[in-house]
DNA sequence: TCGAATTATGAACCTGATTCAAAAAATGAG
DNA sequence: CTCATTTTTTGAATCAGGTTCATAATTCGA
C-alpha cells in the first residue's frame, strides 16, 4: 500500500509542523499562552485538524516532551561514547542538563509542568508511555556508565546494582537543577548561583562513591578547567546533532 | 478599634475554613477537580466571596503550599533541636520529607504543581513572597545544622559557606523524591522502590562531604537501625505538631 | 432608627478547549 | 473519465469553568 505509506509520512510531517511551531510559540509567549485555535492557524490548519493529532492540549505537550526525550537521548549517547574517564561523563551529562536548559529555558520548564499530575493525566495513555520508553534506554545509559566504571575497578559497587547507584548521582543532577529553577528561592536564601557549585556538589557524591579519580574541591582551578573542557566537548556535540535547536527568544 | 479586630479575626477563621476544605477536595479528588463555584459552595458561601480572599485559583493554591509551608518548618524546627548527632540530623530532614509525602501524598503534588511556571505566574506577587519568606528561615535553619557540624569540627568546610554546602544534601533529598514521584519512571526503569535506597545515596554524599561519622553503606543492619529510629522519633514529632494531619484518602 | 459604608451574592460574562455536522478531497471500481 | 463511497478537513457551535460585577444584604456609627 504505497498509497497508505505517502499519507502517513505526509500525517507525520505535519505532526511535526505542529510541534514545531508550538515549540516555538511557546518559547515566544510561555507556555500559558499557548492556544489550540491560534496554533492551529499558525499552521494554516483547522482546530479541528490538531486534535487528529492530539487528543488534547497537554497530550500536545506531552509529545513536544516525548520528541525533546529522543534528542537528549541521542546526545547523552554520544557523551557515552567520549574517551575521557567515566566519572567525567557523569559530570558531562550534567553538563548537558545545564546547557539544553540555557539553549531551551522553555522546555526545562516545560517538562516539568508536564510532569505534574494535572498535565500527565490528561494526555493519552500512548504518548504518556512514548515518554516512560524514552526513559528506558536513559536509564540504561547512565547505569552502563556506572558499570563500565565497577568494571574497570574505578568504582566500588557498594553491594548496590549499577542501576541503583546510578540513580544518585542523577537525583542530584536533577534536584539541583529544579531548585534552581525555582522561581526566586536562591535569591530568597541569598545565595547567588555560581555556576561551578553544582560541580562541587556532584564531585562530593562521586567522591563519596570513592568513584576514581577522586576530586579535591577547593582545587577550583582544576574543577573550572574540567567543567570548561568538558562544556566544550558537549557543546559539540549539542550543535553537531541540532544547529538550529535553540529557543527563539534565548539566543 | 475591637471591631476592626473582630472583623479580622473572622475573615482569617474563614480564610482557614476554605483551605481546609480545599486540601480535603483536593485529597479526595484530585487537583484538577478542585473548582472554584464547588468550593465555595461547600464551605457555605458564594463564589465572589472565595474571590475576596484569593486572587485566582492559583492564588488560593499557593496559599495552601504557603501554610503547609509553616508546618514544614515548625517540623523541621524541633528536628533541629533534637539531641542527635547533626549528620543524622540531615537524614532526620529527608526522612520528615518522606513522611510528609507518606502522609499528605496530594501535598507534595501540589508542590510541584505550584511551582510550576503556568500556575505560579497566576498567583498574587504576595501569596509569591509569602512562600518565598518561608523558606528563608528553611534554608537557615539547614545550613545552621551545617555550620553547627562545621564548628563541632565534624565537617571541613571545603571553603563553601555553610549555606552552599547545605544545598547539596537538600539537592539530593528533593531530585531523589521527584524521581520517585513521576509517574511510572522508576517502574520504566525496571527499579523496585526500596525505601533505604535514598537513605544509601545521602550517606554517600555526607561521607563524601567527610561529615563524621561516615557510614559504611554496605552495612545496612546499621543504616535500617538507624533510618528506623529517626523515622520514630520524626513521627511522634509530627503528630505532635497536627494529630489530624492526614491526607483522608490515605490513611 | 436611619442613611452611609461595607460585604456577600450568584447569575452573567468571558476565555479558550473541545466537538461534530457539514463540506471538501481522495479513492478506486466500472 | 465519472461517480459513489470513504476519508479527511473545516470552523462555527458547544461546553466548562474561572472571574466579575450589579444588586442585595448586612454592619456600622450617629
Amino acid at each position: 500500500m504505497t498509497v497508505n505509506e505517502r499519507k502517513e509520512r505526509q500525517r507525520a510531517a505535519r505532526e511535526q509542523l505542529f510541534l514545531d511551531k508550538a515549540a516555538e510559540l511557546i518559547a515566544r509567549d510561555g507556555i500559558l499562552q499557548l492556544q489550540m485555535a491560534p496554533l492551529a492557524k499558525a499552521c494554516e490548519y483547522a482546530t479541528g485538524t490538531l486534535y487528529q493529532h492530539f487528543s488534547s492540549k497537554e497530550d500536545l505537550l506531552l509529545a513536544l516532551v516525548a520528541r525533546n526525550g529522543c534528542n537528549q537521548l541521542r546526545l547523552f549517547e554520544q557523551i557515552a561514547a567520549l574517551a575521557i574517564p567515566h566519572r567525567n561523563k557523569i559530570l558531562a551529562l550534567c553538563v548537558a542538563e545545564d546547557l539544553a536548559r540555557q539553549y531551551h529555558p522553555s522546555h526545562a520548564r516545560l517538562e516539568q509542568y508536564v510532569f505534574t499530575e494535572v498535565v500527565w493525566e490528561n494526555a493519552s495513555a500512548s504518548r504518556r508511555q512514548l515518554i516512560l520508553d524514552n526513559s528506558k534506554p536513559l536509564s540504561a545509559l547512565v547505569s552502563g556508565i556506572v558499570r563500565a566504571a565497577i568494571d574497570a575497578g574505578e568504582l566500588p559497587d557498594h553491594q548496590c546494582s549499577a542501576l541503583e547507584l546510578s540513580i544518585a548521582p542523577w537525583a542530584l543532577c536533577c534536584g539541583s537543577h529544579n531548585l534552581e529553577q525555582t522561581a526566586g528561592l536562591f535569591e530568597a536564601f541569598g545565595l547567588n548561583k555560581d555556576s561551578l557549585q553544582r560541580y562541587r556538589h556532584m564531585h562530593l557524591l562521586l567522591n563519596g562513591m570513592q568513584w576514581q579519580p577522586l576530586l579535591d574541591i577547593t582545587d577550583t582551578a582544576t574543577l573550572t578547567a574540567q567543567i570548561q573542557d568538558l562544556k566544550q566537548r558537549v557543546e559539540q556535540l549539542f550543535h553537531n546533532l541540532c544547529p538550529l535547536n535553540v529557543d527563539p527568544l534565548n539566543v
